[in-house]
DNA sequence: GGTGTGACAACAA
DNA sequence: TTTGTTGCCACAC
């Protein structure tokens, strides 16, 4: 009896992401409890209303590429509000090397410092 | 309940 | 790097 629907978890999921971070689709499903599940993700993306302050912008596709086609208005905006927040964008991409989101480890790591 | 579709992912060439 | 294929699962017909 899971009443709460996929896209929810994926959302709250979703709110997590740190300001100059990103993620991809199926890290977001991933951590949502729901690996493999990386298109739900959009979708719940899509039908997310934008009241919650959904930060959208932060999820690209697994190769860091933005989910949009370059011309699109969507992917403008998207990699304008990246930007903001200090994310590198070049020709539609992420380094995800440099800003892909590591939830937890990240947090341990930087508490370890050896 | 079959079929097509989708803000995806992994893999091959 | 780009393109084509296949797997994945929820949703609309």
């Amino acid at each position: 009896m899971n009443i709460v629907t996929s896209q929810e978890r994926i959302w709250q999921t979703t709110l997590l992401i740190p300001e100059g971070k990103v993620v991809s689709y199926g890290q977001i499903a991933d951590l949502a409890g729901l690996p493999g599940r990386a298109r739900m993700v959009g979708k719940a993306m899509r039908a997310a209303p934008k009241s919650m302050n959904l930060p959208w912008h932060r999820v690209l596709r697994s190769d860091g590429k933005i989910a949009f086609d370059k011309g699109s208005d969507s992917a403008k905006l998207q990699t304008g509000l990246l930007q903001e927040e200090g994310v590198v964008v070049n020709n539609n991409r992420v380094s995800l090397a440099q800003f892909q989101w590591q939830p937890d480890l990240n947090d341990m790591l930087f508490q370890l410092k050896f």
